[in-house]
DNA sequence: TTTCTCACA
DNA sequence: TGTGAGTA
């Protein structure tokens, strides 16, 4: 149903708002707005509008923060934002799983290219906590 | 009061 | 990333 994905992609919070959903400070989301992992509406007075999906999606980010992942890496992982000329945002339950399940095998592919190009000093602090994802069980 | 951009300890 | 400045 497209009424729901609306409802999802519609801007309703200030960032103020946001940060106390997201824990998140008013400089990290803008930052991660730079890097264009979020990608909020603008009110006719310049004010940053986020929806639930941008919530959402900086709920996400700031998991991975917290394993260590950087930007770089983070950018690696999500969905290409770029342009907006593409954005199906997942509209049902099975798809959203469906991406989680992709989501590993790309930070796999992500993993081993980084590990085959060789590391720069910058970017070996990518992985850290994800890759004991891969070499314990599961 | 809140948010925005910009710049720097 | 934090924080202060100066606005809107």
């Amino acid at each position: 149903m497209a009424g729901d994905e609306i409802r999802r992609n519609m801007a309703l919070f200030p960032i103020g708002i946001v940060m106390k959903l997201t824990d998140l400070t008013a400089r990290q989301i803008r930052y991660y707005e730079q890097h264009e992992l979020i990608q909020p509406a603008r009110t006719a007075g310049n004010q940053r509008l986020f929806s639930f999906n941008d919530v959402e999606r900086l709920l996400e980010i700031k998991a991975l923060i917290e394993k260590g992942v950087n930007i770089a890496g983070i950018k690696q992982v999500m969905n290409p934002v770029g342009d907006g000329s593409d954005e199906p945002t997942v509209i049902n339950e099975q798809s959203e799983v469906k991406r989680r399940e992709m989501t590993d095998s790309q930070l796999h592919r992500m993993l081993k290219q980084q590990l085959m190009t060789g590391k720069r000093p910058g970017q070996v602090s990518l992985i850290q906590g994800e890759l004991s994802r891969f070499f314990k069980s599961k």
